[in-house]
DNA sequence: CATATTTTACTGTTAAGGCAGTAAATGTGA
DNA sequence: TCACATTTACTGCCTTAACAGTAAAATATG
């Protein structure tokens, strides 16, 4: 059980959270992120194979937001905002 | 270009930021990440289809954390403590 | 308790990612 | 400009995720 199994694992969980919460069916889920039904069980399940597509897929439907933060993220913020200015 | 594209970009331009502060060639991540140099060649490239695993494996070399969050976030935790207490 | 619903688990098929190797393009420094 | 380092792009092979179908186990509903 390493690292990225327990963030995988409690993403699963929370993803359950939400949909039965929802009141939705896993196949319902499914169809609305437009995955198979075998997907949304793996990731409530904890599978890190899954693609990020298909994770997003089902976290955009239930509204669950992605944050990444690292310790150059400030810096990353200036340097991007200046990218964009710039032809 | 939908929302998930926009936020695989994104995480792959904090990637690629991160790696070159950090003065690592995209091999040198690989390896160090336990992943082929191809699949960080297209986390940087923001290709959604990639592997959780291989992506959280990338992003723990370059501590980038990963901060999931929804509508029923706080419930969550609190059932999630409750469910720790009983067996 | 009986029945219906849902989830879990397994299946085979299909499609596609992971990967190393390679070569061209790009960038970097002397 | 030349030489070196790195990235980009493409290759084919191999592995495996995605998927629907199915059946059994678990759960909910009446």
């Amino acid at each position: 059980m390493n690292n990225i199994t327990q963030i995988v694992g409690r993403l699963g969980e929370l993803v359950r959270f939400h949909r039965n919460k929802a009141g939705l069916t896993q196949i319902q889920l499914a169809d609305l992120a437009g995955v198979g039904k075998s997907t949304v069980y793996d990731i409530e399940k904890g599978k890190s194979t899954v693609q990020i597509s298909s994770l997003f897929a089902v976290l955009a439907i239930m509204n669950i937001d992605v944050k990444f933060s690292g310790p150059l993220s400030a810096a990353f913020e200036k340097w991007s905002a200046a990218q964009s200015s710039d032809k």
